[in-house]
DNA sequence: CGTTTCTTTCAGTACAGACTGAATATACAG
DNA sequence: CTGTATATTCAGTCTGTACTGAAAGAAACG
């Protein structure tokens, strides 16, 4: 992998723009793509010179991969670096993803909505409005949790499972 | 609405937060908060005061909420100013964003990765692998697009139904 | 129409976060 | 130990995006 084709020049940008788009570190999302293409596992040095990045920049961004839980470091025979390499199940992947996002964004927010509603003065002006729309907001974040809980325990198999279920659900109520 | 309670500031200050985290404008997330906690449709002007920032900026954030068609202009009689008010419906209000998103991130990513899967030259190194990790990425998109497909049709009271059959589907796999 | 009120656009500025490279730390071999 | 190879940290710089304020543009009135 020392060279890269057109096409994985073109998955890895691309992947890197998605990243800025959902609050991703671009280096960091590249890194990704570039190790999830790879059939070995890649040291430090070769990523950056790859991507053309500072060294220094792979280094953090590996590690912020790691505790992602979806890089990790490999050793190989006759060779003192860290070899890194990507987990290759898409589903699993995003699924730790999620689970990592959830852990820092979602249960902060739903810990804000009931300090909130704890903390809602009822004789403050407006209360019972804001009470409402705060309450609406929390069981939404509610629901979003035991959905995330129960796809927590769900086998990547039975993903599609499910999708099959949804279809008929939606039959039902059509 | 023209001075915030405290609980009114912690909920708006944590929303943009949030927004910033998940690759949406602050101002934009701050707006959207203090409208979806205003039981009244509030004027651009009154917007830029409560939150301190310019007038302008106000503008161009509403427009972005709007082409999200999470906030729309209402008009008040005797007041010929745009007045602005958040949907309510919170689940109906995720669901745009999320569709939003899809057309936005998704979507052209499911197209990239068609476009590389056809580009990709047999003869080219490691053609192989590139090809099977490129594969199983795009299956990734496929399904999440018809699990997103068919949400788009199942009404908001029937989602707590769906939470109930994951659990089902929990438990016999379980 | 001219005036007033409100909205949008846009060029310039400010700022947060990403990135670099030098310095430091760590691990290993001889 | 000493020297070498690799990894990490961090202070400073750079860059892209957000934001501002002034100016232009619409819309509503008299």
């Amino acid at each position: 992998m020392a060279e890269l084709t057109g096409v994985q020049k073109q998955y890895i940008l691309h992947w890197g723009e998605m990243g800025t788009r959902w609050g991703i570190n671009r280096t960091v999302a590249q890194i990704h793509a570039l190790l999830y293409l790879s059939p070995k596992a890649l040291p430090a040095e070769e990523i950056a010179e790859t991507l053309s990045v500072a060294r220094s920049n792979v280094s953090t961004s590996i590690r912020e991969l790691e505790t992602w839980g979806i890089v990790r470091a490999v050793h190989v025979l006759g060779d003192r670096r860290e070899h890194y390499e990507s987990m290759k199940d898409v589903w699993e992947m995003f699924r730790l993803v999620i689970e990592q996002r959830k852990r820092r964004e979602i249960d902060p927010t739903r810990e804000m909505l009931r300090r909130c509603l704890a903390d809602l003065d009822p004789k403050e002006p407006g209360a019972d409005y804001t009470r409402e729309r705060l309450g609406a907001m929390a069981g939404f974040f509610e629901a979003v949790t035991e959905l995330h809980d129960q796809m927590k325990q769900v086998p990547t198999g039975t993903v599609r499972k499910l999708l099959r279920m949804g279809t008929k659900v939606r039959k039902k109520a059509g």
